[in-house]
DNA sequence: TTAAGTGCAAATATTTTGCTGTCAC
DNA sequence: GTGACAGCAAAATATTTGCACTTAA
């Protein structure tokens, strides 16, 4: 079987739509951004893709089905230790919290799942008696290619 | 020996001075402020405190200050996941890196260092032959007392 | 003395809100 | 049909910059 070329439905759309929210044309598209990026995207990069796609998109329309998500749980905000700007950047919640680890020179970005980071989350939810909803760990330095 | 009741220098003051960078009346303040706060205080919050040691302290000078403090990595700045607003939080650079909890109901902060921890920065200085020199772990979820 | 620091006003960056008209269901 | 959503303009919040005056060393 062969996938759609026009809006193939991603996760997140299924997700709200599986909620009962309902799905307009400009939020498809947002959506699709999202989800298609192969990097964490800032508010003002998803609307720049977004345009290309939809040009009547609006600033506010960006932010408003950011909010929307992060309050769905179905992104994460990032700051990437603000390498570029005081802005968040953005990612689908993975099924596993993960570390971002940002090179301070070249910006990039490597992530990274632990076993020794979720026995820490295990640490803290017994030491403190404390139900972890989220988790952000973001780590800056040098990367190798950087320091050559 | 009794400490002076007037600027008493903080261990800021003397590592700023100690690298040969001008201590002037704001900056004293300013720093007093940082470390004598028993929490973590954004831009805005050290401003008030700092105003009323010295009227005229400008905010301007406060975020100037900030980030000499940063470019030194003589504090760090935390997001702690934005339970108020978009601005940073600021603490002096501790002795080892540890985790921030944040409650998402009520906005108490707790910290952590933890063995565990120390362990999950060395994975990633030698998986990815990273030179670490910020970390920054902020969880969130909901404390104890606000689940009762 | 003089380079560095301060205050003030204004600019910039990021995100939110009010309101009116439109569209998904 | 109607309540949720989008666009536009304007406001709110957070931080930085230019410039003239002041001060620490």
């Amino acid at each position: 079987m062969q996938t759609s070329s026009l809006a193939p439905e991603g996760k997140l759309e299924l997700e709200l739509t599986a909620r009962g929210i309902r799905m307009t044309r400009q939020r498809r598209v947002i959506l699709g951004v999202i989800e298609s990026a192969g990097k964490h995207l800032d508010a003002a990069q998803i609307l720049r893709r977004a345009s290309r796609i939809e040009a009547s998109i609006n600033r506010v329309t960006v932010y408003r089905t950011l909010n929307l998500l992060k309050k769905q749980g179905l992104v994460d905000e990032l700051d990437l230790l603000h390498v570029r700007g005081d802005g968040h950047y953005y990612e689908p919640r993975p099924a596993r919290h993960h570390l971002h680890i940002t090179c301070l020179r070249c910006g990039s970005v490597s992530e990274l799942e632990s076993a020794l980071f979720e026995r820490l989350k295990g640490q803290v939810q017994r030491e403190f008696d404390f139900d972890i909803t989220i988790a952000r760990v973001e780590i800056g330095g040098v990367c190798s290619k950087c320091r050559k």
